[in-house]
DNA sequence: CGAGGAACATAT
DNA sequence: ATATGTTCCTCG
């Protein structure tokens, strides 16, 4: 289905050549380190490259967002060098650079094919694309103020004013929290929303279906798919839905999000404002844990985005366009209680076309640069909804994560938002299985609250130049959301076991004088999640990157494309700053394309200790000159 | 709350 | 059987 809703959009088939030969290797394989090394490269040349101009004027860049090859819009030439094997896993130090803000500029630019790197049989859980699944939401906010203004195409390629297809159109939802929350130990904050994008889940353990465990969505299992979120179904076949249902009292239906245009044009043919037909699509019941629902839908439609040239005037037509729906976007019931002063001002920065949350955005553009200048320490052990809260993400000296927006000159306080994103450098994107969790209390300085913007829970912080546009992320926890109730959405492909790394995503809209608005983003470091620390892993040694190179230089050899027979993969250790640095020069001869004779024929990048993932090895790298490397 | 630890449940 | 996921319990 996928490939067919790229197709849909009119895709370009990214031509990248996989020569991955990687075995089909679980996961576990990988921390046994039972594989031999290979290596695959593929490469990839576009028509046009032109890297630097792609992102530098641009607001955001949108991804393609779907998982196999995934064409970029923009394709830049790259070679995808990817070796499984043995290589450890290494802690993520926190104090070192941060890959993520060093490839994010970068990957902006260009995507790698998704599947390039790696087999489909080994889906590697950090790098699945997939939490772009619309589902549901229905949100409920505890700070008791919240408005969504969820309308940005959130998931969907289709959806992106660069690349929907003219015509196309979207369900947008809008929640309203109503329902108060019940939180099984304690902390009325925990929970909220949480319920909200996944629906209910019970206050006891539902275990993934499989084997024994069944799901207790409404004390019944019986139904793993929902089709109220159609995302990837075929059509829009109201069932129940076992996330969704609905309490015994509130019954509302929930807000819907629809990625599929095709399922969406069919709803709207059926209704204009969705709301009465969708509610069809609920189930009548719900986990008898997820007492609270926030019930209310808002349906909308949105207009696709002409394809222009330039991403600027995609992002104004997107947002002009959009602006007919603005009103249906906003659901009136959220305007209401004010948390924080901050917060009861009007927000006209607040633009109902923000890009959506898998859109790739630049973290700097003309003078602006948005900064992460504490990152968050490396761990941080997420809560359950049956659980407390953990509190704030800390910083490694102790204090919390800050943020800043330099070169940002104007009066206007702005809007920092955060939400938990992967940390698939790959892909930056809403990690499925967990949620930013407001933390308040006395302890926290930073006033904050809530935003749900699709099955994403965002927590908008304000960006005050009186604070030199500066905020001390005190308030910002981290929800892990159950695998088994992740899994089950509709369209969800993610798989949340062995999934628990994280960022910490932080964004900024800047409207112009001009005009115009701008939007940055910026991650963290990873952060791992999980109680207990991953496994156990034998650091990287030397023997494995020389095994890895080698490995390297016979696919290439076998591969014959672009590279010639002298080409070759060098690993080179050296130390910095007590961490492992490996340089790694990848040789490569390009006489035979055509396209780049430019190119240059040595390539270099760097892989270190920070950008090394579990199951997948070293985070890709796009080298200077567009090339994509990554080894597994 | 906010942690830390660990029992208990599943997945490989 | 081992590794990872979730829920519980305990403590300051």
């Amino acid at each position: 289905m996928k490939s067919a809703e790229e197709d849909a959009y009119g895709y370009s088939q990214n031509n990248s050549i996989s020569l991955a030969l990687s075995n089909p290797c679980p996961p576990s394989q990988y921390h046994h380190l039972q594989t031999s090394p290979s290596l695959s490269i593929s490469i990839s040349q576009p028509s046009s490259f032109s890297p630097q101009d792609n992102m530098s004027s641009v607001g955001y860049f949108q991804t393609s967002g779907t998982r196999s090859n995934g064409a970029p819009t923009l394709e830049s030439p790259r070679i995808e060098i990817t070796a499984y094997g043995q290589f450890p896993e290494d802690e993520v130090e926190e104090n070192s650079v941060p890959v993520a803000k060093r490839v994010n500029s970068i990957v902006t630019l260009t995507l790698p094919s998704i599947d390039g790197y790696r087999d489909p049989t080994c889906l590697s859980p950090a790098s699945s694309v997939s939490s772009r699944s619309c589902h549901s939401d229905a949100s409920s906010y505890e700070s008791g103020f919240s408005y969504n203004y969820d309308n940005s195409p959130q998931n969907s390629p289709w959806q992106s004013p660069c690349v929907s297809p003219k015509g196309s159109s979207s369900l947008q939802s809008c929640t309203l929290g109503a329902s108060p929350r019940h939180s099984p130990s304690g902390s009325p904050h925990t929970s909220i929303t949480d319920d909200s994008w996944m629906g209910t889940r019970g206050s006891r353990p539902n275990s993934p279906c499989g084997g024994k465990r069944k799901y207790s969505f409404n004390g019944g299992q019986s139904h793993k798919y929902h089709p109220y979120s159609p995302n990837h179904s075929p059509g829009p076949s109201p069932h129940t839905s076992p996330r969704l249902s609905v309490t015994e009292d509130t019954w509302l239906p929930n807000t819907n999000q629809y990625t599929n245009s095709a399922i969406v044009a069919a709803i709207n043919a059926l209704t204009t404002d969705g709301l009465a037909d969708l509610g069809e699509g609920i189930p009548l019941k719900s986990r008898k844990t997820s007492l609270e629902h926030s019930p209310s839908m808002n349906l909308k439609v949105e207009p696709g985005g002409e394809d222009t040239g330039s991403l600027e005037l995609c992002q104004e037509d997107f947002s002009s366009a959009r602006l007919p729906f603005k009103k249906e976007t906003y659901c009136s019931g959220f305007l209401d209680v004010p948390q924080h002063p901050y917060w009861s001002k009007p927000k006209p920065y607040i633009s109902p076309s923000l890009p959506a949350l898998d859109w790739q955005l630049p973290s700097s553009s003309g003078p602006y640069s948005l900064q992460i200048d504490v990152q968050p320490k490396s761990h941080h052990r997420a809560h359950y909804e049956t659980e407390g809260s953990r509190g704030a993400v800390k910083a490694l000296a102790g204090g919390h994560p800050v943020v800043q927006l330099h070169g940002y000159m104007e009066s206007e306080p702005l809007t920092l938002q955060l939400f938990i994103g992967t940390a698939d450098d790959r892909l930056l994107r809403p990690h499925a299985f967990y949620q930013v969790h407001r933390i308040t209390g006395k302890t926290v300085s930073t006033p904050s609250h809530e935003v749900m913007q699709s099955n994403t829970k965002v927590l908008e912080i304000p960006l005050l130049p009186e604070s030199n546009m500066r905020a001390i992320i005190d308030c910002a926890g981290i929800l892990k959301l159950r695998n088994s109730d992740i899994e089950l959405r509709k369209g969800e492909t993610d798989i949340g076991r062995k999934n628990t790394r994280v960022r910490m995503v932080f964004r900024v809209h800047i409207n112009q004088p001009n005009g115009r608005m701008v939007s940055l983003q910026v991650a963290s470091n990873p952060i791992e999640c999980s109680q207990r620390s991953a496994q156990e892993l034998p650091l990287v040694d030397k023997q494995s990157m020389e095994s890895c190179a080698a490995s390297g230089r016979e696919q290439m050899l076998l591969s014959g494309h672009n590279f010639q027979p002298d080409s070759k993969v060098v690993f080179v250790e050296r130390a910095q700053d007590g961490h492992h640095i490996w340089e790694m020069e990848a040789k490569v001869n390009r006489e035979s394309s055509k396209s780049h004779p430019d190119q240059p024929s040595t390539s270099t990048c760097i892989w270190t200790e920070e950008n090394w993932y579990p199951d997948e090895g070293f985070s890709p790298f796009q080298l200077p000159d567009g090339v994509w490397v990554s080894c597994n």
